[in-house]
DNA sequence: TAGATCTTAATGGTCCTGCCATTCATTTGT
DNA sequence: ACAAATGAATGGCAGGACCATTAAGATCTA
């Protein structure tokens, strides 16, 4: 209790943060829990003593910290929300974005965690789970050998086969870090499946990875992922060799003049 | 884009909404840059065709999405921060908080990270940011042969230790993810410190492992992380072994009820 | 003149009151 | 039994008012 909250008793002045607090606190420790409705705006405002206002802030915060999830309408309200990856991703990108920072660093997380998990899996999967991969893998080569492939299926595969790996680590953070990273940011593996040149190899690739993890081989796995990153940093630098324009959006003149209004009621 | 969220277009009774994905858009392609000074709250609702309550809340929202920093008093307003990792790692936190995660499962994942990072590190970080955490290792050595050391301030310089490493890799995903655990997780090192027959061990566990960063011995280096993390292992199942009764926090009758008011003005 | 103090204007924070649009349960009509 | 109208609860918005805080400018004092 040496942390207590009660140390600043609701200066004022800040009003809405105490009552955006009082209510994460609640949602953290389960006082209510993911689905359950909130009082309305019009009872909360009683029972914090507040203004109408201060709450609606309130609230306002805690939706963009995505806990929970209004309503309007009879019987609506707020909802607090089932825990959700679609934020974390959603800050990240926002970081990475206005840091101008390069997808190599994306990618070379990701190959990290790939060989991380791939390990794993293989020290942990069942047979049945091994299998499957291998076979989920074998579709993904079948679909890029067809004449005319629904590249929206093939990159929700291979997003699907990610997570499938990650999961057989046995070990949820790793197929949580994965998904907030695929959510996050394009996941460039795109560009592999999309040139003509990459997409067999890396299919292939894949299979032989899955391969190597059905025969309990981590050095053949590992050497599978470790192509697979080359495959991806020399297509990507390819890319970039075509097409080198930047587009470095110009600002002339006061930005808020290019502002349209919204339209009044 | 077959999840296009497109399909609710600008729905009125969202107002606040599009002023806040408008400040944001004007933040994101430069239109306003970091530091300077957005227009007060009443010029913009002017400037809307809004109420300012809609404005407000929209830069409530920027504000928790850690887009903007709001002063109060003459000169103040909305100002553009600069991008900063920790709201990021912040959302991240929260989702792991909501998870209620088994604590081998982010340790193992830790322990996979801190191998990678410590990898990294070794290839990447200067000379003179080797000896700096070699010295605040050695500082932290220091500080548990004293006679009644400060704990809160043993925890702090692990955590920063823990970062500071992350940040030698050069790569600031690693820095995101370290940031959200430490920030998600009670860092579960703390009991490591936490227990006289650990702490010494520990931190001259820190001390060789950053002695082996900052000759480029990786396999050295990789050695103490391991240890670290069996020591972890042991201390834990030590503690868990003594006191076995579970913390499960009771919940009788209405939540609200036990919120105490704000005081108003 | 230099420093301290007071005044004032700008700004965010809060409160209030009222009204509208949406949504769902209920009632009513066919 | 089904459809349509009704009503109540709720979030969304408008506009006005006042307070607390802050910094810059004006004034006073030594």
């Amino acid at each position: 209790m040496k942390d207590n909250p009660m140390f600043a008793p609701a200066q004022v002045g800040r009003a809405g943060e105490d009552v955006a607090l009082q209510i994460e606190a609640a949602i953290m420790d389960g006082r209510v829990k993911p689905g359950e409705r909130l009082p309305s705006e019009r009872d909360l405002h009683v029972q914090f003593h507040t203004s109408r206002g201060v709450v609606r802030e309130a609230l306002r915060a805690l939706k963009q910290k995505g806990l929970v999830e209004v309503k309007k309408g009879a019987r609506g309200g707020a909802f607090v929300k089932e825990a959700e990856l679609h934020n974390a991703s959603e800050s990240l990108a926002l970081f990475l974005k206005l840091q101008r920072i390069s997808p190599q660093f994306l990618i070379e997380f990701r190959e990290s965690m790939d060989r991380t998990i791939t390990t794993l899996a293989i020290a942990r999967a069942g047979d049945e789970e091994k299998q499957l991969l291998l076979e989920e893998t074998i579709l993904l080569e079948t679909l890029l050998n067809e004449e005319d492939p629904d590249m929206e299926t093939v990159h929700e595969l291979d997003r699907k086969l990610n997570i499938r790996l990650a999961q057989m680590t046995k070990n949820p953070v790793f197929e949580w870090i994965m998904r907030a990273v695929q959510l996050g940011l394009s996941s460039h593996d795109d560009v592999l499946y999309d040139d003509a040149g990459y997409r067999k190899r890396t299919a292939s690739n894949w299979r032989e990875t899955a391969q190597g993890i059905a025969d309990g081989e981590p050095f053949r796995a590992l050497s599978h992922i470790g192509y697979h990153y080359v495959m991806l940093q020399k297509c990507i630098a390819e890319k970039a060799g075509q097409a080198s324009v930047q587009d470095t959006s110009v600002q002339d003149g006061d930005f808020w003049e290019s502002m349209p209004d919204i339209p009044g009621p």
